[in-house]
DNA sequence: CCGCATATACCTCTTTAGAGGTACCTCTAA
DNA sequence: TTAGAGGTACCTCTAAAGAGGTATATGCGG
């Protein structure tokens, strides 16, 4: 019994997703030297991977983009339509614009290509733990060429957000707690929250605080 | 029985501090005619008015500022120490700059003067209740003067900040949660919490959404 | 007329945040 | 050398936040 609860608090649970039994066992072998992290999950295909995500609320989730059947973009939308909030690192050996616009525009946390260095996705994988987002660096000069041709640059989507919800939006950033928020608005704390809960998913944010932090950035604020 | 327990959702409980009995008793009928307002505890001087303010926790404190022995503005330090995050609001007659200033610097959430229209006084204190900073009108002018003159623009002092309380600023303002901070410090989540705390204390601020906030507009999330 | 989106309400449940306290260690200034 | 500030850790306790579900009323476009 190798049961380490104390190392839970530290170490970051990971779930792979990739249909290549034999990449799955390099990347585990390579991730269980990292104290840091832990594998506590494989999946073969999306519908595994899902389930999976679903089960053991993985701190992260490596995913491959090349699969058969569904694919790891339309995984990620799975995923986030399923509730799942951990983050979500694509590893994937395309480096083609589309896919890597796709996959954060999906709400990806990181975009890593499997060709890099051992030492460097395990340092990758720690930030991304972290909360971090982190992209392969042969990506950059790509990533930039595609925010100057399209001016993609919204995460979130504003527009999706109902009239309501850009209100409760401005009351979240003046740091209004949910029970003053339904005194404002005259209706219950509960609604609020069903509110609150609405804007997270629509946004694919985690917390009121980046709700908060996202606003002002945009200036949605006032 | 007149237990209207559905009702405390909505209305806001005042704590007024006053060490004019009259004027509390004049206070106390005008705003008892607001069905959004409630008046659960009265004090006649800051002593008294710690302590109610600790025991029944109001949503907002109605303070005056010439009070013998102590006056207003260290009633006001004195509540901010002792944990009380009520909205405060001071109702003088005092229009003089100097107590203005002083009186948002050490905290105020909202500046009254006492000759006011009644009935704006109950728009006022509504306001305040729901978050909302509330100055007389005929004070503007003088505040605009004041920020002139002195650059005073900082509501909390980032001077006063240690360089881990810095640290987990930016950290909070990226939208992790205590745990992740944890980890990525390698410190306890404990100890955050101790950290957070310290924040919320010395900015004078009531969560760490509005810790987030206020970091994202002076600049500081970087 | 139906189906859908919106807004509301209420329910349970778990996790996160925050207040309060004690304690220990290190460094520095009086 | 002592006192204080800063950082860390751990403890309990309450409140807030968020996920999940069900349900009703309204308005609007097919």
């Amino acid at each position: 019994m190798t049961d380490h609860s104390i190392d839970a608090e530290h170490s970051a649970s990971i779930l792979l997703i990739d249909d290549h039994p034999l990449l799955r066992k390099g990347v585990k072998q390579l991730i269980e030297l990292d104290s840091e992290l832990n594998v506590i999950a494989e999946a073969s295909n999306a519908h595994k991977g899902v389930a999976a995500a679903i089960e053991f609320e993985p701190d992260l989730i490596l995913l491959d983009l090349n699969m058969p059947e569904i694919n790891g973009i339309e995984t990620l939308k799975m995923l986030r339509d399923n509730g799942v909030t951990s983050r979500v690192v694509v590893f994937t050996v395309s480096d083609n614009e589309e896919d890597v616009v796709a996959a954060l525009k999906a709400g990806a946390d990181g975009y890593l290509l499997k060709d890099m260095e051992p030492e460097e996705l395990l340092n990758s994988l720690n930030q991304a733990a972290l909360g971090k987002m982190v992209i392969s660096d042969r990506l950059t000069t790509l990533l930039a060429e595609a925010l100057q041709n399209k001016r993609t640059k919204k995460g979130p989507d504003i527009s999706s957000l109902t009239p309501r919800e850009k209100q409760i939006i401005k009351l979240i950033s003046a740091g209004l707690p949910n029970k003053l928020i339904a005194r404002k608005l005259s209706i219950t704390e509960g609604t609020v929250k069903v509110h609150v809960k609405h804007l997270l998913k629509k946004l694919h944010l985690r917390s009121r605080v980046e709700v908060a932090v996202w606003a002002v950035q945009e200036g949605l604020d006032k």
